[in-house]
DNA sequence: CGCTATAGGGTATACGTATACGCATAATAT
DNA sequence: ATATTATGCGTATACGTATACCCTATAGCG
């Protein structure tokens, strides 16, 4: 039989050049201890010479792996398609890193929350396991996630842990970041702290800030006004028009905590607009640091999230789980950056 | 033969509740025509019941086809490892969203360019074609893409188009950019303008705004001075360091165009510590329209690139080549967004 | 009314790898 | 010296789909 030399090479190839059968190159290349040492570098060397690879679709169809993570975004339906919440893009950053390191490929996806991804991708056997990130229709969201856990299917998901005991959660500690936000702006002396971003159980991530919030300042003996809470969506609009809306309420309030840095920009134009000064009128906190933080004005103190350990923990979770073996769930510490907009 | 409920469904499934063949059952779900419309019809109808999906691993080493790009980022080796350039966040949003909208999986991963990414990619039938993005070392860049071209890799690059033969390339009318600027700057009042930036081979793209900056100036009759030109990639501290070494060498100058955002950025902070007032000393213009630049003080001129046309392109560009069919080069055009930074 | 064309679908097989088993040879135990 | 176990590898086959090829029943056609 004469060598193909213009097609990929296959196992067959190298079994054929080492003098061997195609299962000991596949032993082999994969590790195997039931083949000895020469016979090993015999045909590593040979494989190298011939530039193979392990063909992925072959691998996986016969050992059932396919040693790729999926991960999911959701979004709020978005008018500006290019537009990405850059936190989620940060997350991305060490999420594929993460990957890298572990030998895994990364298969990623953005999504409307309607569609209909919990069957797209829970099987069809495209990855091992799936990795959810991002907000949307929190009620739906539960439902999917349900299905999701019928099905078997492996996922991990980044948000408030343990509010519910649907799938396996990881995320940072928001209401002892919210507490720590609380209890600066309480320490710079202000009374009167509004809250900007949904406090529903809708997201739950930013209830827990309000209540980490609330409970610095009852901490501190004032009682939290409920009226100095105004919904938002983690977007600049979004945070603008909350602002407005405070503003006109006529309630007085000397500081902002926002639930993210977006509705914190947002609202901050919103002030400024106003005409108060920032901050010996109104201090402001915001929640995430985005890069964006550090260059408003003023510069906006904020809570910085564990990025890297978020990327790792989340991919290590999901592989426990996709092992089987056993995992907890886990809660990052978070950290507040003091900057100009909190400065007095 | 009992039915397993709890296994995933395979067409074997399908076929024998409809009372045909697998191949059968292939051929209508694929849309062969040559099943009648009601067969197919009967076993859509079982399929979905079923919850069926294809699996991809076995269609993909079937048909070696895998539907799936691959999209590869090259960094600067970076420090910061969940810092990812803004610019590249915005492409990958609007090139996942194309990829879905072709019905196309996308996998992704960040890479050093020092990296064996072409023999990893090459095949392994993990992807149908690699879109390729990013920075460095060009020298190197251009050596590995003569290797995939040699491999018969399918791939589209973004860059700076037809500065060279070697694969496909879709980018920015950087020279056309470079001229917008310039000719702003000029236009203002400006006439020892310095620019930012990259402007050997190395990074042709930086080279192509430096010369349609070069352009704008010898069409005012004013030549451009080689000592305002300052190397820097792009990254928020290499452009404060190349705006110190511009303000130290005490050449004088009253407008910058940096090649990037990020280095205007960091040039601003250099310009403003130096006690220079932008833009009424010196006015600046950037490149990318990051979602920062409308929030540093002042507010940064820039120039915006068409990044949703530019997914759109690449993924176009890619399947055609993968299909084989004929496809040119194609320049997007670029427009300039004027803030505050050059606002006399 | 025989003859070819066509629709509709079955049969067999290939894609490239991984793994359950079996079978020698050699090493060790009894 | 025989029984026992481990080592190193070959044989056979499965993973689930897509496609080349073949076959049958009609319809069309003169």
């Amino acid at each position: 039989m004469g060598r193909q030399p213009s097609a990929k090479p296959t196992s067959f190839d190298i079994a054929y050049l080492a003098g061997v059968s195609q299962p000991t190159v596949s032993r082999a290349l994969r590790g195997s201890k039931s083949v000895s040492a020469a016979t090993r570098a015999n045909i590593q060397r040979i494989a190298q010479e011939l530039n193979y690879t392990v063909d992925k679709n072959a691998s996986s169809l016969r050992s059932q792996r396919t040693h790729t993570l999926a991960l999911l975004f959701f979004e709020d339906p978005n008018p500006d398609e290019s537009m990405i919440n850059p936190f989620f893009l940060s997350m991305l950053g060490s999420i594929t890193r993460e990957c890298a390191r572990r030998g895994y490929d990364l298969l990623i996806s953005f999504q409307q929350m309607h569609n209909d991804w919990h069957v797209t991708y829970q099987d069809s056997h495209r990855s091992d396991g799936i990795i959810l990130l991002g907000y949307g229709d929190y009620q739906l969201y539960l439902t999917k996630l349900e299905h999701l856990v019928e099905m078997g299917t492996k996922f991990v998901r980044w948000g408030s842990v343990s509010e519910d005991g649907i799938g396996l959660t990881v995320g940072s500690d928001n209401v002892g970041a919210g507490e720590q936000a609380g209890a600066h702006l309480v320490e710079i002396g202000r009374r009167r702290i509004a809250f900007l971003g949904d406090a529903s159980d809708h997201a739950p991530e930013f209830q827990d800030r309000y209540d980490g919030l609330c409970r610095a300042m009852r901490a501190a003996a004032l009682e939290p006004d409920p009226a100095l809470q105004r919904d938002a969506v983690s977007s600049e609009d979004s945070g603008y028009a909350a602002a407005r809306s405070l503003i006109e309420s006529g309630r007085p309030f000397d500081a902002v905590f926002a639930a993210s840095d977006l509705i914190a920009i947002g609202a901050m134009r919103a002030l400024a607009e106003a005409g108060l000064r920032l901050p010996q009128d109104v201090a402001i906190i915001g929640f995430d640091d985005i890069p964006a933080a550090s260059l408003t004005t003023p510069t906006l103190t904020t809570v910085m999230q564990d990025m890297k350990g978020a990327g790792t923990l989340l991919v290590d979770a999901l592989l426990a789980r996709i092992d089987d073996r056993p995992v907890e769930q886990r809660i990052l510490p978070a950290r507040l950056i003091r900057r100009r907009s909190t400065a007095v």
